[in-house]
RNA sequence: GCUCGAAUGGUGGAAUUGGUAGACACGAAGGACUUAAAAUCCUUUGGCUAUUGCAGCUGUGGGGGUUCAAGUCCCCCUUCGAGUACCA
């Protein structure tokens, strides 16, 4: 009987369907175990074949975990919302709803065929109101807490509020933007609207006048991560900074919870090392500079605090507040033109011209450590948004202080014992100081460092600041707040209304606020993001909200907040709502969350790594501090998918001809390379059949050709359309089937490796699965199996294979599992091996790689149930046990020849007879051996 | 520039974590079956030198080192990939 994958694919499928075989309910007796995906975006070019990659993975995992005997928690869903589909509506008018239903379906439909275990009655949608309802209910408690650091958590505002009344802020400790001190009496003095601004400071979600990444073309602001090389993300287009009032999202406050909480987890160290890079903690130190014959104090900060006696000129960014205020009137114009000029600047122009650029701005600080006059300077290499936006430059000890002083004809002044910096500065932190000066340590601040290394100086001078008030000792990060508003129509709306231009919350019982209906999706006439043209808006809940709160807002054409939410939004918490997805009270419900905790294994890929992730990490860490979920970090262990590249075929085609010419032959003459789409060509042959009918142009093709075939040429590039080089994987499912193509992927190499994707090597995969079939049937249908007491031999093939991949899935190392397949197949093969208790072991355990055909089998073998419902097998060290161990012997390393010694027999003994050994003789030599290493079960080694 | 990571046959990739390379698969060559093809099965396949003595030498990007023993550990160099970039 043929091995039929079709039949058995689409019968198995339909069962699992009918019998909801892998639907998943929570049960108190059984251990649990969550299993999670990145959910895709469903993009309208369908799903290829690098998609699956993670999915099979985790599929495997999950598969695995069940017939181990844990209640396995294996979900998907869609990110719904995102810049394409309104790209696309934005062109054609088509409701981005109605495109990303299609695309969903599509992908639903590819991923079917897979043959995947998850749990489709826990779908999600992002762009659902049942599920945004959620993300909007979050945003709402971000908006009602403030970051307390004392005891570093989130707390709710009304807390503070209480505070407020009774003692103002000053005994405050919370993560804020800049507030000044005020007392009890001074706060209940204050109108509504003043006590609101001054909460806003506090909000762990709130409204902020930032400098934003403003993309005109995309018409909104995108996040720190959405920009790459000064360009948007998505389209490539320029970025411009701006300033902007936008929702932001706190997270700098966790910065340090988010570092911390690294050490814990099971990521790739990698993946760790990208995640602490992007929350850049800096230890250093912030100084006060006086401002000459002014009262302004200059603060700057510096992880160098050794080289103050090094600085000889400040600078500030341009965008500082103290700009205007230290800009003398003699300076005032060229100051002007150097501020509006970089304000004009893309973020990709600053980036794309590294010129030293800056102006003086006329006055002078004062070196708290030695009274000396230093002038400040304007440039723009100094950012804004990173620690104080101005700094002491010491131009001799780093690169970007050396280039401006060099371009200005500053003084450079080195520190440091023999360094030559003539042509560049010294960086380096090491070096023992030189230079202090006298008069500094004689008279003045007794500050002496001459003599230290580089590291005792900084403690030193620290040490000495913080003694003698003139600064303190602090720690940045380069992490930001989240930016949180998109001018876009395809997001969650906010579910904000405002009053006298304060923004309140619509209340957590009258979610969700669901996106309106809007006539186009491109901006309105007068400049509001596209929500601004929707006419019936969730109206009834936002009047009821207005009427409540009486007056109606009239400065305000729209009392409602027009910003959608961005994408990341709604991946931040999706994966608890898949422990509940069907709750209409609560995000999820505290036992259920008790329940499955938080996901066990996360597999996606490291793309993510500085935006979801961290989104994700913050987003759970605030929950966890609201009581909502009981673990701090939501993905406990996260393998990092490659990526599937694509291998694009060549034809080469002579110039000025229609002629095209073999791969090895194309040398001879003068060629165009073209792209040729890779499901014409296999094994790299071109069907040229199939090529002739592929464009009109090749209609009368012609062919030079090797040994009669024509050889494509191939290179790996990614996978698109342009590039003819997209495999979808449903073709490769009509030729062999799902079973082969979830091995194959597999089979390809480590699931962590980035790697072309190459056909070449399936007639391997589906070879194994055919000879695994032919040991059941003969090819007239006759069944071959019988109930027969297994062999030793038999045993120990199985044995041997249940060890390798019960170890191997554990550590994702299913190439390797897929070679012992086929091993123990050849071996079972050439035992003629026909004794079904060997085969039922082997079924299940190959049962999460090729879950149809295990199905087929099993049934085969006369079960009632699923295979998925039998017990993982346990291998037993007995059966793998050698009767004897081949020893290698070597003499001073190099291996010579073997020996047979019983699997008992100890180092003396093996000692003794390897010397006696007569071709041991021949390379002693008569000699006297200096030492014997007996290496267990492996090796002798004998030193001569 | 900085931070990680990698480099093994014609190809994808193995190697019990320091134990004597190249598992498994593809491809290629030869053979069996067949009128023929496909499918299937068998043999060979890192290189070099031998071959009616079943062997020898060499070999994991390059150069040094540690060790009885190095693809694996240490130092230097080369190349490639990923992330990040005026973060003071």
């Amino acid at each position: 009987m043929e091995y039929n994958f079709r039949d058995i694919e689409k019968k198995w499928q339909q069962k699992w369907v009918d019998n909801k075989t892998y639907k998943v309910v929570e049960d108190a007796e059984k251990k649990k175990f969550y299993v999670l995906n990145m959910f895709p975006y469903p993009s309208g070019a369908g799903l290829h074949v690098g998609h699956p990659l993670g999915y099979i993975a985790t599929d495997i995992y999950a598969r695995f975990k069940r017939l181990q005997g844990y209640n396995v928690l294996n979900p998907m869903g869609y990110d719904a919302y995102g810049l394409p589909a309104e790209q696309y509506a934005i062109q054609t008018g088509q409701h981005p709803a109605i495109t990303t239903s299609k695309n969903i379906n599509r992908y639903r439909e590819q991923l079917d065929k897979i043959g995947f275990c998850f749990d489709w009655d826990r779908e999600i949608r992002t762009c659902n109101p049942d599920y945004y309802q959620w993300t909007q209910w979050a945003f709402t408690k971000m908006f009602t807490s403030y970051y307390d650091t004392a005891q570093n958590k989130a707390l709710p505002i009304d807390q503070l509020v209480r505070v407020f009344e009774k003692e103002g802020n000053k005994t405050v400790h919370a993560a804020t933007g800049k507030v000044t001190p005020f007392t009890a009496e001074e706060w209940n003095n204050m109108t509504e609207k003043e006590q609101q601004t001054l909460l806003m400071n506090y909000r762990i979600a709130y409204l902020g006048e930032t400098m934003v990444n403003w993309c005109p073309k995309l018409g909104t602001v995108l996040a720190n991560d959405e920009v790459v090389d000064g360009v948007s993300e998505r389209g490539g287009y320029p970025v411009v900074q701006r300033k902007m009032r936008q929702w932001c999202l706190r997270v700098s406050a966790y910065a340090q919870r988010l570092l911390d909480g690294l050490d814990q987890l099971d990521w790739s160290d990698s993946l760790k090392e990208t995640q602490r890079n992007w929350i850049g903690r800096s230890e250093g130190t912030e100084m006060i500079f006086q401002v000459k014959e002014s009262d302004v104090k200059m603060k700057i900060f510096t992880t160098r605090a050794d080289t103050v006696f090094g600085v000889t000129f400040m600078v500030l960014a341009p965008e500082s507040k103290l700009v205007e205020q230290l800009t003398t009137a003699a300076q005032q114009e060229e100051v002007d033109n150097y501020v509006s000029a970089t304000k004009k600047r893309t973020e990709r122009e600053r980036i794309a011209d590294k010129k030293v650029s800056g102006v003086f701005s006329g006055s002078y600080a004062i070196n708290p450590l030695t009274n000396e006059n230093i002038p400040i300077w304007i440039s723009d290499y100094v950012l804004a948004g990173y620690g104080t936006g101005a700094i002491m430059a010491v131009p001799a000890h780093d690169s970007r202080d050396y280039a401006f002083a060099k371009h200005f004809d500053l003084e450079i002044r080195p520190l440091i014992d023999g360094c030559d910096v003539s042509e560049q500065s010294f960086d380096a932190k090491e070096g023992t100081l030189i230079n202090s000066p006298k008069a500094a340590f004689e008279k003045g601040s007794k500050l002496n460092l001459n003599g230290l290394s580089v590291a005792e100086a900084i403690t030193a001078t620290k040490k000495f600041v913080e003694e003698n008030k003139l600064g303190k000792v602090t720690t940045n990060f380069r992490l930001r707040d989240a930016i949180f508003s998109r001018q876009r129509y395809w997001g969650e709306p906010f579910p904000v209304y405002y009053k006298e231009g304060m923004p309140y919350m619509i209340p957590a019982d009258k979610l969700p606020v669901e996106l309106p209906e809007v006539e186009h999706f491109l901006p309105t006439e007068t400049g509001e993001p596209p929500l601004g043209n929707a006419t019936k808006w969730a109206w009834d809940t936002v009047n009821e909200c207005i009427t409540e709160n009486s007056a109606i807002d009239q400065q305000t054409i729209f009392p409602i907040e027009l910003n959608t939410m961005p994408g990341f939004a709604g991946s931040s918490a999706y994966y608890l709502r898949y422990m509940d997805p069907h709750n209409q009270n609560a995000l999820v419900d505290e036992k259920v969350n008790q329940y499955w905790k938080n996901v066990d294994l996360y597999i996606g890929g490291t793309e993510h790594a500085t935006g979801h992730l961290i989104y994700a990490r913050f987003w759970n860490k605030f929950l966890f501090d609201c009581q909502v979920t009981c673990t701090e970090e939501p993905f406990q262990k996260l393998v990092n998918q490659g990526m599937i590249q694509g291998r694009s075929n060549f034809v080469y085609r002579i110039k000025d001809t229609n002629t095209y010419v073999s791969f090895s032959l194309k040398e001879k003459y003068e060629v165009t390379p073209i792209h040729v789409d890779v499901n014409i060509v296999s094994n790299d042959y071109l069907d040229i059949e199939a090529f002739k009918a592929w464009r009109p142009e090749y209609k009368y093709a012609e062919f030079i050709l090797e040994d009669g075939k024509y050889v494509c040429g191939w290179a790996v590039e990614k996978m698109s359309k342009s590039m003819f080089n997209v495999v979808n994987p449903d073709v490769i499912i009509e030729n062999y089937g799902a079973d082969t193509l979830r091995m194959y992927e597999m089979f390809l190499g480590p699931i962590e490796q980035s790697k072309p994707w190459d056909t070449n090597g399936i007639d391997g995969v589906h070879r194994f699965i055919r000879r695994l079939w032919s040991l059941f049937y003969t090819r007239d249908g006759a069944f071959l199996l019988q109930d027969t007491a297994p062999t030793k031999e038999q045993l120990k093939s199985l044995h041997k294979l249940i060890k390798k991949v019960s170890s191997d899935i554990e550590q994702f190392s299913y190439n390797t599992s897929i070679s012992a397949f086929m091993i123990c197949v050849n071996e079972l093969m050439a035992q003629k091996c026909n004794s079904m208790a060997i085969f039922k072991d082997l079924i299940v355990v190959l049962a999460p790689f090729a879950p149809h055909i295990a199905e087929e089998l099993w049934e085969k073998l006369g079960a009632t149930t699923t295979v998925f419902d039998a017990e993982w097998p346990m291998y037993n060290e007995e059966y793998l046990k050698e009767d004897s161990i081949k020893y290698t012997i070597s003499f001073n390393g190099k291996a010579r020849f073997t020996l047979d010694f019983p699997a008992e027999a100890d180092k003396e003994t093996i000692q003794k007879a390897v010397l006696e050994n007569e071709q041991s003789q021949k390379w002693i030599e008569g000699k006297t051996p200096k030492k014997i290493i007996v290496v267990p079960k492996r090796i002798v080694n004998i030193v001569i």
